[in-house]
DNA sequence: CCCTTTTACATGACGTGTCATTCAATTATA
DNA sequence: TATAATTGAATGACACGTCATGTAAAAGGG
């Protein structure tokens, strides 16, 4: 078969993603979180009083701007937004106390999730694998997410230009 | 940082399902076709008379039963379902012929997708990450969709029981 | 300063993914 | 053979992810 292992490669990403998705929605849930819901907590929690552009600039899992995702965060009272003293147009957004408790809960429930992958793989294999991820992603409009996330390096601010 | 690799490679995985997503929905928005969809007519291209939930089951984009999905592609003229004979609460799915012309016109963007993997990987570095994949896939549901799927071997049969 | 263009966000639309519920056909069981 | 349990599928519900459109504020050009 022609491009025997690229089909393969392009599957077993979809279904890598799926499971965890599912892995981590299960656990999520107990917090009444999508796994989505709780990526923005995380970014809002690494840097607050970003605007809705901002926080999509920081999202892997979505691209635009994730107005929904994050007024719903608002409506449960986890995020709250001023409008922006300098643009009327823009609102900033922050984490409310109940948000900042719930982030810590995500915290443990992701630990769990690293946990299930240190199961799994050694860290050398990690490595392996996120350098060839990284030739992958270095072609995409995710390059710049990863580095405003400082998920790159272990520093914590090397994104922030 | 703490599992600074196993959030790395959590968010890669992430990252690459969606760059590949939206790959390939720009490229069959020509065909009028979703990934999911594509991926229908791919199976039933495959193994025709599937019912419902056969073909879930040959499916990595999504678990239960699609039946959504399948009775779109039915009321857009590409397959054609029938009362199973023994089952009569079953239909089996089968590629109407403008189905069929539409997978070979899927089947030219997926080889793109693979060509577009090629110039990024080698057929070395395929493998290694294939092989590491293998090793999570494993622990998951996913593990028999990708026999059912003969993606593991070159041969396309052998998943069949 | 007015007018055009750009920008930040909101919203409608559409197709998923996922779960729960419902319904009818089939199988198992008492 | 009645009846109960199981199964295949349809459907409602909900939250996405993505695109297109609309609106208001801001920036830029004359």
């Amino acid at each position: 078969m022609y491009y025997q292992q690229e089909e393969q490669f392009r599957y077993h990403i979809l279904a890598m993603q799926r499971a965890g998705n599912r892995e981590l929605t299960v656990q999520l849930k107990e917090l009444d979180l999508t796994p989505s819901q709780a990526e923005v907590l995380t970014v809002l929690n690494e840097r607050s009083m970003l605007t809705l552009k901002e926080i999509g600039q920081h999202l892997i899992c979505e691209t635009g701007s994730p107005s929904r995702l994050v007024n719903t965060l608002v409506k449960n009272g986890l995020v709250e937004g001023k409008t922006d003293e300098q643009d009327q147009r823009a609102r900033r957004y922050r984490l409310s106390n109940q948000g900042k408790q719930k982030c810590t809960a995500v915290k443990q429930i992701e630990d769990r999730l690293y946990k299930h992958i240190q199961s799994i793989y050694t860290e050398e294999e990690l490595k392996i694998l996120n350098q060839l991820f990284t030739k992958y992603i270095e072609q995409t409009d995710f390059h710049s997410v990863f580095r405003k996330r400082s998920l790159y390096e272990g520093d914590p601010d090397s994104g922030e230009l």
